[in-house]
DNA sequence: GAGTGGTCTAGACCACAGG
DNA sequence: CTGTGGTCTAGACCACTCG
């Protein structure tokens, strides 16, 4: 094991325990006397934490202590699993977005619409105890629910989509992908841009009639959030997070 | 403007003008020779090449030039999709790793054995096309496979579990995540530590008893590669990637 | 001006790949 | 064994912030 990394986990666990956001670390060369170690050595243990989102260099000033709760230790604990089957149905929505467009060819292919179709997008927010983890784009051509800009307020689209216009919708198709986020996917989420994000792309159909009522993007942190594939049996009509 | 990053985009040019995916970079020692500059500045700028996933260090071999398609746009043409419900099924595989362990608590707790349990591991690389796109690492408790290690040579490990010793196997939990490639992750798959891997984990049953023959891990290049949620129908024994 | 991070140089040795 | 990248040290000077 390198010294740098030592010495930047040791800096991380410092940084945990003892330190907030707004502080600043003890400078390059204080570091490196307490670790008895070059300045260089000192400088690439920082590296480590400003590459994983910890600190931000402010050249003249310090080495700044960002929020703890930028901080990511991906796979670790205090991770939510959610079953693929209750993409989109939770409840705890703000809208951050929302918008009428017509859909290019690129979007028209996703959704299985001609070109030019005029579809609502609405972006919403999921946090769950109180940290942003989910992103969802929702896409609803405006034929099938005219009003719904107006009628939806946050909450559960699929519930209001249900009580208002009667759909009961099945997911068609789910690609799942992994991706990096935009610069306002990572303010949104309050997640740094060097960290990835789960993706699931959803066809949500109209189990009756079979016509395409919503296509949804979901973008959710890969450092807190997981999603469940669950063998063949009853679905779970509420996906409630569980640890 | 620093020298290094003048270097950079030196490099960056030369690179996207001269070279293709497959060639190395001259040596460090080189490249400081011909800008006349200093080693550690030459690598200086390469940090920023190997940031931006457009090289890849080997340390002993070289500085590898990466696919110029990737250094854009992720997800673009080229991609595989491939069913959740055919994980593991398929067939051109090369082993890059084996080994016997005894599972650790971590590992325990994920297969549903008692921490110690023998187990083997097989690690696998899977190209499509010629382009390594899956790591997978399956672990198999050993009183269920005795003598696996010697037999696997390759090829679809779950035919040769079912022809050798006659399990059938079902699924019985799945879990999605994301996340960033290891330095020997990103060497296997030839893929930059700034892009992210989709990754499933896997608990395979034997479908008569429900013993649990082989827990399974599975990396791929989120570039080229998504997985397909399928409405639930028939299953597709040997999954074939479709574009 | 004093103190901070940013860059560059120089030289040494280590770890690894491959002939 | 040679050549590659990886790490560590040492010292110098620059650019910036702030009092």
């Amino acid at each position: 094991m390198a010294i740098y990394q030592d010495v930047a986990r040791a800096l991380e666990t410092e940084i945990r325990e003892k330190l907030h956001s707004g502080d600043y670390l003890p400078s390059e060369i204080q570091l490196a006397q307490r670790f008895a170690i070059n300045r260089h050595t000192v400088r690439r243990a920082i590296d480590e934490l400003v590459q994983a989102g910890m600190v931000l260099r402010q050249q003249g000033k310090g080495t700044l202590v960002l929020e703890h709760s930028l901080q990511y230790r991906i796979g670790a604990r205090g991770r939510f699993s959610e079953s693929v089957e209750a993409m989109g149905h939770h409840s705890e929505s703000r809208i951050t977005g929302r918008g009428l467009l017509r859909a290019d060819d690129a979007l028209a292919r996703k959704m299985w619409v001609q070109p030019g179709t005029e579809v609502f997008q609405i972006d919403t927010l999921r946090c769950i105890d109180g940290k942003p983890v989910t992103l969802i784009s929702h896409y609803l051509p405006t034929e099938h629910c005219p009003g719904l800009d107006q009628h939806y307020q946050g909450g559960s689209l699929h519930e209001l989509l249900e009580a208002r216009y009667g759909f009961q919708l099945t997911r068609r198709q789910g690609l799942i992908s992994a991706g990096m986020p935009s610069r306002q996917e990572s303010l949104l989420l309050r997640y740094p841009r060097n960290m990835p994000l789960l993706k699931i792309c959803s066809n949500n159909l109209c189990t009756r009639t079979g016509a395409l009522v919503e296509y949804s993007v979901s973008r959710s942190r890969a450092d807190c959030f997981e999603y469940k594939i669950e063998p063949r049996q009853n679905l779970t009509p509420e996906g409630e997070p569980s640890s």
